[in-house]
DNA sequence: TAATTTTCTGGCCGTGCGGTCAGAAAATGA
DNA sequence: TCATTTTCTGACCGCACGGCCAGAAAATTA
């Protein structure tokens, strides 16, 4: 899949282009995480990448899509490092370990991960409508619904309202997180150790194991 | 308390100064749930209002003040409602009716509580920093830390850390209004019971009663 | 080297914001 | 009624933003 030298109809973006781009998304989430949404205009966004304004403009449609790329960076990241570690856990273990990966992440990419905060609350489309809102988290109520079915269908787990526990998790997630960057002496690990027996405590079967 | 004619060194307020300022206040809270923060520009709420955009600077110091207003008349009357209900309650009962009373209140006023969430997530000083953060959950902690200590002493609760539970049951409320207004067909007081369902059983000792 | 394309610069523009103000209008009091 | 205070109006200001662009600079190609 990577463009090699072919001829694909499509002019490849050059490696100057690309290089570029990365450079400016990496920029506007220093920016963000350092400075909050509202300070990081197209202006202080190319100070912190050490590029005049008129770069941004040239590699970026707008302001609108060089956030959605911070996004969009983020997010893959995210998925790719750890879907992979959840296969095959038995239904409470994947409970906790799913809190405790996320946690991971969050910690080891502590910057992006607040910047994409900002971005995602902050950031508007021309009508002034919310670019992003919790309709976006969809996908990951589904995968957490996946979850509690599975553990439904081994027996590990009582019975309860898939979608309100999958909104209830995410929510913990996310305030772990702001409570985290509020208060950075505090041990993120252990409020998501914390919370991960909460979830399980919440979840689990009286009568079942595992 | 009310001020009669007295003569109490400071000027009263005319009534139509505190007649003025609570229309103004509702209107800013109207146009704020309706359009989001960034539209309620001062001009909009004068509109809403039916008032030139001037008055507002007169009875206002300004936009921060004014929004200001707005929170502190939200979560006055949330908790003059909502706390005198929970006296006298046993541990679980409180955890339960603690989050449908909340519920209810939510329900009720739900243009004001959606914009106070605006209000908080937006509304920045002149320097630039958020005027409202996470910090400003400190009271509702401590409440919410003081019902599992009781809970502890009187057998009825596992041992948990506090402030992780706080936190999240904290999110949890916010993350159930927020999934009410982005799905508004669906039943917020079954979800509140669930998420109290939920919490019971996250807390509960399972060697205890009540 | 010379021609051409890609990339970058920095100033400029229109827009909409919060806030201000001189003066009009309304309310109050003598 | 007339003087005084309170309240309101709507135009105006300075500011910072995102976006734009003509021309400079750098890279690439011939």
């Amino acid at each position: 899949m990577r463009s090699e030298n072919e001829s694909d109809g499509q002019k490849s973006p050059s490696f100057i282009e690309q290089a570029r781009r990365r450079q400016i998304v990496a920029a506007a989430i220093d920016t963000v995480a350092a400075q909050g949404f509202g300070a990081a205009s197209l202006a202080a966004i190319a100070r912190t990448a050490g590029v005049s304004k008129g770069v941004i403009s040239y590699h970026f449609s707008g302001k609108e899509e060089l956030m959605e790329a911070c996004v969009e960076k983020f997010y893959l990241g995210i998925s790719e490092r750890v879907v992979p570690k959840l296969e095959g856990l038995a239904p409470l273990d994947l409970v906790r370990e799913h809190i405790l990966g996320v946690a991971q992440e969050g910690m080891t990419n502590r910057d992006e991960m607040l910047a994409v905060t900002e971005i995602v609350t902050h950031l508007r489309t021309k009508d002034g409508a919310l670019r992003y809102s919790i309709a976006d988290n969809e996908l990951l109520y589904q995968g957490l619904e996946h979850m509690y079915a599975y553990g439904r269908s081994e027996g590990a787990m009582r019975e309860f309202d898939h979608r309100v526990m999958a909104v209830t998790v995410q929510a913990a997630l996310d305030s772990m997180f702001v409570y985290w960057i509020a208060h950075p002496e505090t041990d993120l690990m252990a409020h998501a150790e914390q919370l991960a027996d909460l979830v399980i405590a919440a979840v689990r079967n009286p009568g079942g194991s595992t």
